[in-house]
DNA sequence: TGGAAAGTTGACCGGTCAGTCAACGCGAAG
DNA sequence: CTTCGCGTTGACTGACCGGTCAACTTTCCA
């Protein structure tokens, strides 16, 4: 037989059913049998389920940035509209997923972080620096807002960006605990606020 | 032998091998084996694991509220002090548990949520009441802000407890991931910024 | 003092887990 | 036409999983 897209399979399989479930609630037989593929033919491509696993980061990553970050880029006019963008496009996406696997997924990033990051090194590393990727995104964002003049002059935009990262995390990890998906596009762009300095009690610290 | 204090060791065993761990990685036969509990005296008092995750959640809550919320709403001044004061009283709780545990232990509850949500229904709605008292809490503290004239009448403080609630296991999960305590400290306080309505961006929208 | 209830014990269950392996098919390159 | 190597196959392994059970000991209370 030797179809070419064995691998490309259990990937996409593998991503929709962990990404639906649990890291380990799904195992490499189920995955298989999914996928259509001899468990023989799984080995010969990954040397174990936590390989496959980092397959499996990578493709969720590239494919969000094209369907999710890209078009909010091109969307938003100015770059604090970029970021509104962004949280609707995120939400959208929850809602078509929630859709296709039947249960609100949450973040496939933070989930396999919960789960792996205590257990296996390769993993926890990989999704670091992938955050640390994603915070960047959103940090030159919000450079580009002082820069444009919507946001102060001293604004810290590193920590505003790994707080809304953070903030973003947890949004997608409650609306998938409440198995609700409206949350996350009534929370979500709650986050520009974490880029806004200076609230009566910080204030009243300082 | 009959000790007295069977269930009780179960409980706290599990709870620090989860917390430190996962969910799925540390079994029934480990968490018996450091508790120094014969299997059969476990299924005697628990009817599965899942219902000791249940017994877990309850414990890490009851605990969380009196060593954390209490102290915490004794020591600020004001509503908006208070609500700083807990995220101060979070991070040393995460720092204490970092030394206790070897590794920063993220959200109890957000942990055992996104491990569990979508497998076990009775879990998940455990996790979804406590969450919600959770965010009962942070409302009654952001009313009180309000009445107290540290936030604007026309505040939103479902929402914004609501977005809180969110942030704070966001901040807990990356600082899990990150393997880094410090992360908490620094970026917990900026929970405050949620609660102030109307950014540059959110008047551009309106 | 007797007997029921609560608690303990360790052997045991079927099933599933991640991972292995030798044999085989098959297309491409020489 | 042969050889080489990627891909495939399915039977297999040993460990471990959550959970069961009947026999036993201790505690409590009448």
């Amino acid at each position: 037989m030797a179809h070419r897209d064995t691998q490309e399979r259990l990937i996409q399989t593998a991503a929709g059913l962990w990404h639906a479930r649990s890291y380990a609630d799904v195992g490499v037989n189920e995955i298989c049998e999914a996928a259509d593929v001899r468990k023989g033919s799984f080995y010969h491509f990954f040397a174990s389920k936590q390989e496959l696993a980092v397959a499996v980061i990578d493709r969720h990553w590239s494919e969000a940035y094209e369907n999710v970050v890209m078009p909010a880029l091109a969307a938003g006019a100015t770059p604090m509209a970029q970021l509104q963008e962004l949280t609707v496009g995120i939400a959208d996406e929850v809602d078509r997923l929630t859709d296709e696997l039947g249960v609100v997924p949450g973040c496939p990033f933070g989930n396999l972080a919960v789960e792996l990051s205590t257990i296996d090194g390769a993993v926890r590393e990989r999704l670091e620096r992938l955050f640390e990727s994603q915070k960047e995104l959103l940090r030159d964002l919000l450079e580009r807002a002082v820069a444009a003049g919507e946001l102060p002059d001293a604004t810290d935009t590193a920590d505003a960006a790994r707080a809304m990262h953070a903030y973003i995390e947890g949004v997608l990890l409650v609306s998938k605990n409440a198995n609700d998906a409206s949350i996350v596009r009534r929370l979500l762009p709650l986050a520009l606020r974490l880029a806004v300095e200076g609230t009566p009690a910080e204030a009243a610290r300082v």
